[in-house]
DNA sequence: AACTCGGGGCG
DNA sequence: CGCCCAGAGTT
């Protein structure tokens, strides 16, 4: 029986011809451009990510000029992303280069691995694709394909699988084109060795993937052990004062951290119960449209309520760092999370019914 | 409604 | 090490 051509030649072979070469971080690749790519792509997809990415090159477009903006304003272009860590992660790590690395991106593993963010995987694909340094990756895409090219069982985020596919990756990478491989593997998993319908026809794995040879291609990688999520509700207050809404900025850590949300009650009693305290004058009130927001580990029911006063009371005046009035039409430049954007884009009806 | 994603943090 | 945390898009 013939031997099939070596692993990682039909991976680079098939780049050359199918391969993502234009997307906007591989034009002129730079260890920035890459980064900043990877953290987006570490949690969205590539459509997805291409404006957010065009716009965030745009404001700051070197490690410097992020490094020196306000943390809020990196929030702001990171608003709609979701894991809003990543984002103060990523502003941290550029303050580190600065302090420690002198500007420069660091070309050694071990102190790109040791930036706030970056992982294993991360600061390899980082220093390969940007710098065709020899280093594996094994990203979500890469562990589905060779999972499934080995018939390694398990659920990846258990460690034992983990160390195996950590392995296999080192040991199929090859010496040479670092860069088409990694790339290869990724666009691979993405676009051809996908989740649910994967097209072994066209793959350039199939030939000996012990997955699709079996017929069981589907049974790879193996599934998280599932488990029921809580629900629970808020009551959000949507205070508003001359096209101006309340805003606190929320504790660093934790669900939507350092974004600027609306007061939180976790009962309509704590609500009135806030109202009555400040006695606003109100001069219109309505719930607007509940919806539910998921979370990985719970749900959220929401009940938004629109509260329009006729002036800022005494006690209201003095601001705390904490809290601002939020300006509609002309909004700052600060970071929101989606379900908080999703109520400011809600609120011409009940603007109008003042 | 279920599934997916890499890294940080904690015990 | 095992487990939890964090959000939005896709299927």
């Amino acid at each position: 029986m013939k031997t099939p051509p070596l692993f990682s030649d039909r991976i680079i072979r098939w780049y050359d011809i199918n391969g993502r070469k234009q997307l906007p971080w591989q034009i002129n690749k730079t260890p920035y451009k890459v980064w900043i790519s990877e953290i987006m792509l570490q949690q969205t997809q590539v459509a997805t990510v291409i404006p957010y990415f065009e716009k965030f090159m745009a404001r700051f477009p070197n490690i410097e000029i992020l490094a020196a903006a306000e943390q809020d304003e990196v929030l702001h272009y990171w608003t709609g992303l979701g894991y809003y860590a990543r984002a103060r992660n990523l502003h941290k790590a550029a303050q580190q280069i600065i302090v420690l690395h002198q500007g420069i991106f660091p070309v050694e593993f071990e102190k790109v691995l040791a930036l706030p963010g970056i992982g294993r995987s991360t600061a390899g694909a980082i220093l390969s694709l940007s710098l065709g340094l020899h280093h594996s990756i094994l990203d979500g895409n890469v562990k589905r394909v060779l999972a499934r090219h080995g018939a390694i069982g398990g659920w990846p985020g258990k460690k034992s699988v983990e160390q195996q596919l950590w392995q296999l990756t080192e040991q199929l990478t090859p010496n040479v084109e670092i860069q088409k491989y990694n790339q290869a593997m990724m666009d691979i998993g993405a676009t051809v060795c996908t989740r649910s319908k994967p097209n072994c026809p066209i793959c350039p794995v199939a030939i000996d993937c012990q997955g699709q040879l079996s017929g069981r291609q589907h049974e790879y990688p193996g599934k998280k052990p599932k488990k029921v999520i809580p629900e629970k509700s808020a009551w959000l207050l949507v205070i508003e004062q001359d096209n101006h809404v309340k805003l606190h900025k929320r504790p660093p850590s934790g669900i939507w951290g350092g974004l600027w949300c609306f007061p939180q009650f976790s009962s309509q009693a704590e609500l009135e119960l806030y109202l009555s305290d400040h006695a606003f004058k109100v001069n219109h009130r309505e719930n607007l449209i509940a919806f539910r927001h998921t979370f990985s580990h719970f749900h959220l029911d929401i009940q938004p309520v629109f509260v329009s006063i006729n002036k800022i009371s005494d006690n209201q005046i003095m601001e705390q760092d904490s809290s601002v009035w939020y300006n509609l039409p002309h909004p700052p430049k600060v970071g929101l999370a989606s379900a908080t954007e999703r109520i400011l884009a809600s609120l011409g009806s009940a603007l109008n019914k003042e």
